[in-house]
DNA sequence: GTAATCACG
DNA sequence: ACGTACGTGATTACT
C-alpha cells in the first residue's frame, strides 16, 4: 500500500501565508483552510496514495530532547488570524473521513518519521507531504518526500537528494547539526554554513567521526578551530536535528483508509466557511448551497389501517425498525413505523410489545428511557435496543439544549416532511429517521463514541426508568409537621425583623430588603447587583455584628428556604403510591451527569443539621432499608489518575485523608504537623485545583490574601508537577481540537476557547480543565449503577435502586438483603473501572436517608 | 422570561 | 486591562 503522510502545520503555514486573506461574511477567516484543501488535492491527485494520516502538533512545549530547553523556545505562536482556523480546518478533515494524527509530548516531525518508518518495516510506500526541508532526511528507497515550495512542488528520492546535496538523506542531519537551524533554535557550529558544512559531511559523513578524528582531518585550521570551540553544540545539534521515529501512535495504514462517513455534512460545513469551489472540487452534492431547505410536501403515505401481521412480518424481514411512540403515564396510546415510503400508525399494545421483545428486530428511536420504562411496568424487557436519537445528539453536542425531530433535521440539513394537516404532522418525522439516524450514527463513529452509546448511556436509560418507577418513600405526616414547625418560626421571624425595620416589606424580595438594610437602617453596602443592592448570604454574614435585623433575615431566609422548596415543594409531587417519583434527565449537563426534577432529589440538604432534618422524612418502606453508598474524593482520584501525576497517586495509594496530604505536601510539614486550619485550606485548594482555580477567587473563598492564595497554589503544582503538567496541556489540547473529552470518550465542545473575548476565553480554559475531571467521573458512576442493576437482578434480589446523587448511591432494599446489598454497592463502585488509584466506596445501611448516610 | 438567591455534588 | 472556580434546579419577585 502507499500511505501519504502530511504535515499538517507545515502546509497549514504554507497555506496560510500563501493565500490572500479570505473571511466569510461573519469574519472567521478561512484562507488557511482554503489553501490546505486546495493543497491536499492536488497532491492527492499528483501521489495517488492508498491512505492518508495528516500530522499536527499539539503545540505543547514538551520539548522532544529536555536535556536543552531552549529549544524551539523562541518559535513564535501562530498569529490570531491562522489559529481561529486550525479547529474548524480539523473538523472538516475529519468530516471528509481523514484521520488526524497527534500525539502528546511529539511533533508533526515525529509523526511524519514513525510512520514512513512503519512502512518501510511493512514493506509499504511512503509519501511525505510538507513545506518544510527538515524531513527530507526521512527519504528513503520506500520513502519520498513531496515537498510543496512556492513554485512547483519537488518530489525527493534519495537520487535527487544526492543531486541536490551530494548526500545520503541521513547525512542531512549530519549537515544540519554544524550549519544549525535558526528557526528551530539548533546551534550548530558559529561560523561554519551550509556550504562548509556539505563539504565536510561529503568527505566525513557524520559529526562523530569528525570530532573523534578531529586533529587528523585533512581541513583549514581555521575550520578546525571554528569546530573544536563549538563542539559541545555540535554534539547537542546533532540530537536535537534528528526525528524521532518511535512516536507512540497507530501505525496500521488500514486505520487511515480516507472514509468519509457523510457528503452532506461536509457540504454544509463547506457551506458555512463560505468556501463554495471546495464543494464542487470534492464532488460533494449541492444540498449545502441550500442548508436546511423546508420540505413543500409531504412524500410519505400515513397508514393507519396496516394490519397487525402484515406489519410485523415486515418488520422482521428488515431486522430493523425506525419508530415513534405516544407513551403516557406508562400506557401506549399509539405509535408508528417507518415501511420504506410508508409511516404506518397503530395502536396495538400486543404488536408493540411484540417488537420490543424480538432480539432480532434492531430497534431506533427517540426517548428510549419512556419506552424501557413502560416496559418495566407491564413486566417484560426490551430487547435489541440499539439508537436513540436523542442520546446520540447529545454524546455529539451535549451543550445543545434542544434535541427535537425538529432541530435536528435543520442541524443535519435534513427535509422534514411537510404538511397542512395538523392531525398528520406529528406522525411524519418518523419518516426520516431512517436518514437522521444514519447522520448521527456517523457522527457518533467519527467521534468514536459507540460504546458510550450502546453501553453506558442506552442501558443506563433502562436504570433510570427503573428508578423513576419505583420512587423514594417519604413520611408524609412527618414533612407536614416539619412545615408546620418551620412555618410558625417564620411568622413570628418576620414579626421580629418589622419591629426591627420599623415597617412592614416583603422580605423575600431581595429589591425591598435591600432598601430596608442599605437605605431606612444605613448599613454599609458592600456588593452590588445589576439592578440594586446584593443581599445575599456572603454579605449578611458579614453585617451580623452591625445590625441585630441580620441574624434574623438569615435565619429567616434559612427557614423560608426549608419550608417553600422543601417542605411544601416536597408534599406538592408525593405520589398516590405515597412515595416521589423524580425525573431524571440524562441529557441536560454539558459534563455528563445526570440531572434531577420534578422533584430534584440531587439537592435535598445535608450541610447544617437544621436541613439534614428533611432526611429524615425520606425512608424505606415496612420491613425494608435504605443502603447508601459513596465514593471517596472520585474527582480528585480521576484527577490523579488522568493527569497520572506520580505524588498523587502514592498519596491515595498509602492513605486515605488526602486533604491531610496535601497539606503536608503543600506546607511541607510532617503528616502529625498539620492543624486542622491548615488542612481545610488544603481542601479548599484541592477543589479549586478540580475547578479550573484562580488565586483571587481561592482567597476570597479561604479568607487569605491574594498572594498568600497564590503561594498555595504555586506551592501545591510544584509538589503535584504532573497536575500542573496536565493542566497546561489540556488547555493547548482542547485549543488545538476545539474540544475536551473524558476518559470514556464523551466530549465537549469548547468554541469559547477561541473568542477574542478574554473572560469567555477564560471560562473556556477553567472548562476544558474541569469536564475531563468531572466528566470521568460522572462516566464511571453511571457504569456503577449499570453494574449494581446487573448484580441485583442475577443474583435474584428484591433490592432496587433509587437514586444517584453525582457520587452516591441509594438502594432500597429488604431488611434480609441488606448486607449482601451494602456489599454489592461496594465492591461494583470500587470496581466500576480500573485506575491508576483504587477507587473507595462507603456502604451504610438505614431505616431513613438521614440514618443511612454515614 | 430573567435575575437573585440558595440547596446539592 | 479585566474580572474572578465546575456542574445543576426550585422558588420568589418583578419587568
Amino acid at each position: 500500500m502507499r500511505l501519504l503522510v502530511v504535515d499538517g502545520n507545515s502546509i497549514v503555514n504554507r497555506a496560510f501565508y500563501g493565500i490572500r486573506p479570505l473571511t466569510t461574511k461573519d469574519g472567521q477567516f478561512t484562507n488557511a483552510i482554503y489553501g490546505f484543501l486546495t493543497m491536499l488535492y492536488k497532491i492527492k491527485n499528483e501521489e495517488n496514495p492508498d491512505a492518508v494520516a495528516i500530522a499536527f502538533d499539539l503545540k505543547t512545549k514538551t520539548f522532544r530532547h529536555k536535556a536543552y530547553s531552549g529549544y524551539k523556545a523562541t518559535r513564535k505562536g501562530m498569529p490570531d488570524e491562522l489559529a481561529s482556523q486550525m479547529a474548524p480546518l480539523k473538523e472538516l478533515l475529519t468530516l471528509l473521513g481523514y484521520k488526524i494524527v497527534t500525539c502528546e509530548g511529539y511533533e508533526a516531525d515525529d509523526i511524519l518519521g514513525t510512520l514512513a518508518k512503519s512502512c518501510e518495516a511493512s514493506g509499504d510506500e511512503c509519501v511525505v507531504a510538507t513545506g518544510d526541508r527538515d524531513s527530507l532526511q526521512l527519504v528513503s528507497e520506500k520513502t519520498s518526500v513531496h515537498l510543496c515550495t512556492n513554485k512547483q512542488d519537488i518530489i525527493y528520492t534519495p537520487q535527487k537528494i544526492m543531486e541536490d546535496y551530494g548526500v545520503t538523506p541521513p547525512e542531512l542531519i549530519e549537515i544540519k547539526a554544524i550549519q544549525g537551524d535558526a528557526s528551530d533554535n539548533i546551534p550548530g557550529v558559529a561560523g561554519i554554513g551550509p556550504k562548509g558544512a556539505g563539504d565536510l559531511i561529503q568527505k566525513y559523513h557524520t559529526v562523530e567521526y569528525i570530532y573523534e578524528h578531529i586533529d587528523e582531518l585533512d581541513i583549514k585550521d581555521g575550520i578546525r578551530n571554528k569546530l573544536i570551540n563549538s563542539k559541545d553544540n555540535a554534539i547537542m545539534s546533532r540530537m536535537l536535528g534528528e526525528i524521532c521515529c518511535t512516536a507512540p501512535i497507530d501505525t496500521d495504514i488500514k486505520s487511515y483508509v480516507v472514509d468519509m462517513q457523510d457528503a452532506d455534512a461536509c457540504s454544509r460545513y463547506m457551506a458555512k466557511l463560505e468556501l463554495f469551489s471546495l464543494i464542487e472540487k470534492y464532488n460533494l452534492n449541492e444540498v449545502a448551497k441550500t442548508p436546511n431547505k423546508k420540505a413543500e410536501s409531504n412524500p410519505f403515505v400515513i397508514d393507519k389501517d396496516v394490519e397487525n401481521n402484515i406489519l410485523f412480518e415486515n418488520i422482521k424481514k428488515l431486522k430493523r425498525v425506525y419508530f415513534a411512540f405516544d407513551i403516557s403515564n406508562n400506557k401506549l396510546k399509539e405509535f408508528s413505523v417507518l415501511c420504506g415510503d410508508k409511516v404506518c400508525l397503530s395502536k396495538s399494545k400486543e404488536l408493540f410489545d411484540r417488537i420490543l421483545q424480538d432480539e432480532s428486530i434492531d430497534k431506533y428511536t427517540r426517548n428510549c428511557k419512556t419506552l424501557f420504562a413502560y416496559a418495566d411496568k407491564s413486566g417484560f424487557a426490551v430487547n435489541s435496543l440499539v439508537f436513540d436519537i436523542e442520546l446520540a445528539a447529545y454524546l455529539i453536542e451535549p451543550s445543545s439544549k434542544d434535541y427535537s425531530d425538529e432541530n435536528l433535521c435543520a442541524s443535519y440539513g435534513i427535509e422534514l416532511p411537510y404538511t397542512e394537516n395538523d392531525e398528520d404532522k406529528k406522525y411524519l418525522p418518523v419518516g426520516v429517521y431512517n436518514i437522521l439516524c444514519d447522520k448521527l450514527l456517523a457522527q457518533i463513529k467519527a467521534h468514536d463514541q459507540e460504546k458510550l452509546l450502546s453501553d453506558i448511556e442506552i442501558p443506563l436509560a433502562n436504570v433510570l426508568a427503573k428508578m423513576e418507577n419505583i420512587g423514594f418513600a417519604v413520611d408524609k405526616q412527618g414533612i407536614e409537621d416539619y412545615g408546620k414547625a418551620l412555618s410558625q418560626q417564620i411568622k413570628s421571624l418576620e414579626n421580629q425583623i418589622y419591629e426591627s425595620a420599623g415597617c412592614t416589606f416583603n422580605i423575600n424580595s431581595p429589591k425591598q430588603l435591600g432598601k430596608v438594610l442599605f437605605e431606612d437602617l444605613g448599613l454599609p453596602c458592600k456588593k452590588k447587583t445589576k439592578s440594586g443592592y446584593s443581599t445575599n448570604a456572603e454579605v449578611l454574614e458579614s453585617l451580623r455584628y452591625e445590625h441585630p435585623i441580620v441574624e434574623m433575615v438569615l435565619s429567616y431566609r434559612t427557614l423560608a428556604k426549608l419550608n417553600s422548596t422543601y417542605c411544601e415543594g416536597l408534599l406538592k409531587v408525593i405520589a398516590e403510591d405515597g412515595r416521589i417519583h423524580s425525573s431524571f434527565n440524562q441529557t441536560e449537563t454539558r459534563t455528563g451527569r445526570i440531572s434531577s426534577t420534578e422533584p430534584n432529589l440531587q439537592n435535598i440538604p445535608v450541610r447544617t443539621e437544621l436541613g439534614r432534618e428533611m432526611r429524615k422524612f425520606f425512608c424505606a418502606k415496612d420491613g425494608w432499608v435504605l443502603v447508601d453508598a459513596d465514593y471517596s474524593q472520585i474527582e480528585l482520584r480521576v484527577l490523579a489518575h488522568i493527569a497520572d501525576d506520580k505524588n498523587m497517586i502514592d498519596a491515595f495509594k498509602h492513605g486515605d485523608d488526602i486533604h491531610a496530604i496535601t497539606a503536608s505536601q503543600v506546607f511541607n510539614l510532617p503528616l502529625d504537623m498539620i492543624t486542622p486550619i491548615m488542612r481545610s485550606r488544603a481542601k479548599a485548594v484541592n477543589f479549586g485545583i478540580v475547578y479550573g482555580i484562580g488565586a483571587f477567587s481561592l482567597a476570597k473563598d479561604i479568607g487569605v490574601s491574594n498572594k498568600e492564595a497564590s503561594q498555595y497554589i504555586k506551592s501545591y503544582l510544584a509538589h503535584y508537577s504532573g497536575v500542573d503538567e496536565y493542566m497546561k496541556n489540556v488547555v493547548e489540547k482542547a485549543s488545538a481540537d476545539g474540544y475536551v473529552q473524558t476518559m470514556f470518550g464523551r466530549r465537549r465542545n469548547l468554541p469559547e476557547l477561541s473568542s477574542g473575548k478574554h473572560m469567555m476565553r477564560a471560562f473556556g480554559e477553567r472548562v476544558a480543565r474541569n469536564m475531563p475531571i468531572q466528566g470521568t467521573a460522572a462516566d464511571i458512576i453511571k457504569i456503577a449503577m449499570i453494574k449494581v442493576n446487573d448484580r441485583i437482578k442475577q443474583e435474584g434480589l428484591r433490592a432496587r435502586l433509587i437514586l444517584q446523587v453525582h457520587d452516591e448511591l441509594i438502594v432500597e432494599a429488604p431488611q434480609d438483603e441488606s448486607m449482601r446489598v451494602a456489599m454489592i454497592l461496594q465492591e461494583e463502585m470500587e470496581n466500576a473501572v480500573a485506575l491508576s488509584v483504587p477507587l473507595t466506596a462507603d456502604a451504610a445501611i438505614g431505616k431513613t436517608w438521614y440514618d443511612a448516610k454515614g
